[in-house]
DNA sequence: GACAAAAAACCGAACGTTTGGTATCTTTGG
DNA sequence: CCAAAGATACCAAACGTTCGGTTTTTTGTC
């Protein structure tokens, strides 16, 4: 895997690899494992190669970044959207896109925002902007459930510290009925 | 550590600033930031210095968090005692050792303990056990609530990214209420 | 299509810096 | 004087970055 020289040529493969295995390595042991050998050798790239595609370190990690943000807000966008009932859109879908993390590694997904934000001041700023805009967005349909989605914001953080949850069905089907009119 | 008045210099003050601008700086600028040489210096001494008093960077990371793991516990229990309604009581005390932060680095706390906990396996687990430890203990009388424990959770994590909230003094006893028998 | 030129993709080694750690001095206070 | 407290000097390893070279792919021309 070391030759890539010599290998099929798939730069957007490549591309994808590096930010992925940045995302995943970042979600398991933390930003100070996220080196540019181990995400390159992870991708199956040298240095070298790592830097044809990101002129730096930071670069990869700010698309990263711009990348989960993106990722997330489509995920958001799509559940609003196909919700019947417009009271608490927003916060149901913020939910659901926690909790139903059927795909492989969105799992990494909020661990990652979370390594990655909480290790970059400018990061940390970039999230609120990203995530007051969202809630202005929504703030006629969405008003009054900041604890829903505080409560969310917990179930992610206590998913990434493996704080067991009893009754985890149970308790997202009750934070889903409060975002519903009328208490249910 | 048998002397207790009358120090010659005074390393437990040097210790202290150690411990304290190594957990400042976590919160600050995030784990990467927080070199040996960046603390040593916040504390006013060499590198030198730092290595008499820790052995080690992981020593002093140990240290720190342990201590913030005992600080909160202290204060959790605190509260928890001086609570005249036992229902609820331990969710109560997270709730608002969380929101008063009365004290002037205590918002630190919880975030030095996330960066912390977040750039380190290990310590995920050592938080988790120490979680649910407490969790175990009152599990009589804080059953069913942790919703509020999530959103408490989800607070101090807006208070970290700078997400702000309004209404939040509302929000908190209206979270304080969820804790109290008979809903409110 | 053939085929050379150019561009893109990637390697591998080296650079200068910073990291955590160690070993050795010097100062301080009782 | 003497041990604790800390400074100074130094080390090997790892870090991010730079750069010339090599291989693959695309492009331009006939």
């Amino acid at each position: 895997m070391a030759n890539a020289h010599k290998r099929r040529k798939q730069p957007e493969v490549v591309r994808r690899n590096l930010l992925d295995h940045a995302a995943r390595i970042a979600a398991e042991s933390g930003i100070t494992a996220v080196t540019v050998q181990a995400v390159s050798a992870a991708a199956g790239v040298t240095k070298g190669g790592f830097t044809h595609h990101f002129p730096s370190k930071q670069a990869l990690m700010d698309a990263l970044f711009q990348e989960l943000l993106n990722d997330i807000g489509t995920a958001l966008a799509e559940r609003v959207q196909v919700d019947p009932e417009p009271h608490g859109a927003f916060t149901r879908a913020y939910l659901n896109v926690v909790v139903n993390r059927d795909s492989d590694e969105k799992l990494n997904t909020w661990a990652s925002l979370a390594v990655l934000m909480l290790n970059d001041p400018d990061l940390r700023k970039t999230w609120a902007d990203w995530f007051l805009l969202r809630l202005d967005q929504y703030r006629e349909t969405d008003i009054d459930l900041a604890i829903v989605r505080l409560a969310t914001d917990g179930l992610w953080l206590s998913d990434i510290s493996g704080v067991p949850l009893p009754d985890r069905e149970q308790l997202c089907t009750r934070l889903v009925q409060l975002t519903l009119p009328r208490g249910r």
